[in-house]
DNA sequence: GTGGTCTAGACCACA
DNA sequence: GTGGTCTAGACCACA
């Protein structure tokens, strides 16, 4: 993984995690990567995989047993919620980017019809 | 203007101008906010609208006239350039986050359709 | 038994023996259950009731028979000792917690009043 | 201020914090003691200041403002509301640690008045 | 000077 | 091996 400058790393592997329970990659009641292991994995210091487990924690989207791990919720509901407010609100900071600097809607759809397949 | 958290409010200034500078909201030759001024306006430091000016300046959006204050380039070329850049960026940024969440480009492309007028 | 997070489980689990204790429900002379057998009913490793009872140890309140087990000691004025200064240490916390926050003692007493047959 | 073995120093601090809001040594609006400073008045790492102070900005009881410091919230009804659950939750845990090893209602609150004035 | 983030690393409770 | 807390200390953005 590589992490953008100028975000902090703690949120981008947020936003990682998040995206892959979204996905479905970590399925509800997965048991996530210990702490040292997913620090190690990311060449980051354990302590800010804390944190960013924490701000999941705090979410609801994990939660922990002690001395056992952390685990994805079984709360359906909330992981559908999380995710639609997550596209959402990535659909409308694109929009919001791209606004005014292209003539149409249709233009932005073509850019994104182009570049779909890229990534 | 509200700047995000978690993103350093210089590059959040630095994109607000260049996305001006792309709508042609601010047009090839023009002079752009003294830094007192934006700053001011922004409720910011002025060293903060001073770093922001010297990012575009870098990239050569903008320069300088000793004490007359800061333009707006006049080459077309290198303002088109950095904008299809920027878009660019900026789906594939999008794209990046969202696919695998959603069944298809088609849902992608709805989502915005669903979205474009709210912003 | 469930635990407080933010306090370690064994101090949880020693508090809750004394408790038995000094209400008379563990009477002196009683064998206490055994190692195992609390663990299981507790959900919790061996390894922390015997902490737990080797502290409860320490303090004199219950002994080892070697492999007989642990008992809760015949020394009725330790219990009581212990049970006056554990009494008077909880007053104390509790006086000192919430002192300073209501206008007075009479204050103190209603809430205690108020709530007494809740629990 | 001498913190207690067995709990965390962080939410010790915390309670610290909220207690004195609680009383009305820290006015709602007033800017709190400066993180390093405080951890220097404690003798703590800066770090713990900043879990404890995160907590309560989780709670709402404080905010921040950029670079500038913590203030307490102007939320009137927050306070008074989390006021009323600390009160209670601590007569709770009193009565619940007291409860079954004193006679009566009236023996805890014979205790309570006979050591009011000791703290 | 203010807070925020991050690292390296230790030590603890618990399983 | 698991997470939680804490320290010492650095470096950054911002005012």
């Amino acid at each position: 993984m590589h992490f953008k400058e100028n975000e902090t790393i703690y949120t981008q592997i947020e936003r990682y995690i998040k995206k892959r329970i979204f996905k479905g990659e970590y399925r509800p009641g997965l048991r996530l990567p210990a702490i040292r292991e997913l620090a190690l994995a990311l060449s980051v210091n354990p302590n800010t995989v804390v944190k960013a487990y924490a701000e999941l924690e705090a979410i609801g989207l994990i939660f922990s047993e002690r001395t056992n791990g952390k685990f994805v919720t079984e709360d359906y509901d909330l992981i559908n919620a999380e995710k639609a407010k997550f596209i959402k609100c990535e659909v409308k900071e694109f929009i919001g980017q791209i606004k005014g600097m292209t003539e149409s809607e249709q233009e932005i759809i073509n850019y994104i019809k182009g570049h779909y397949d890229d990534i």
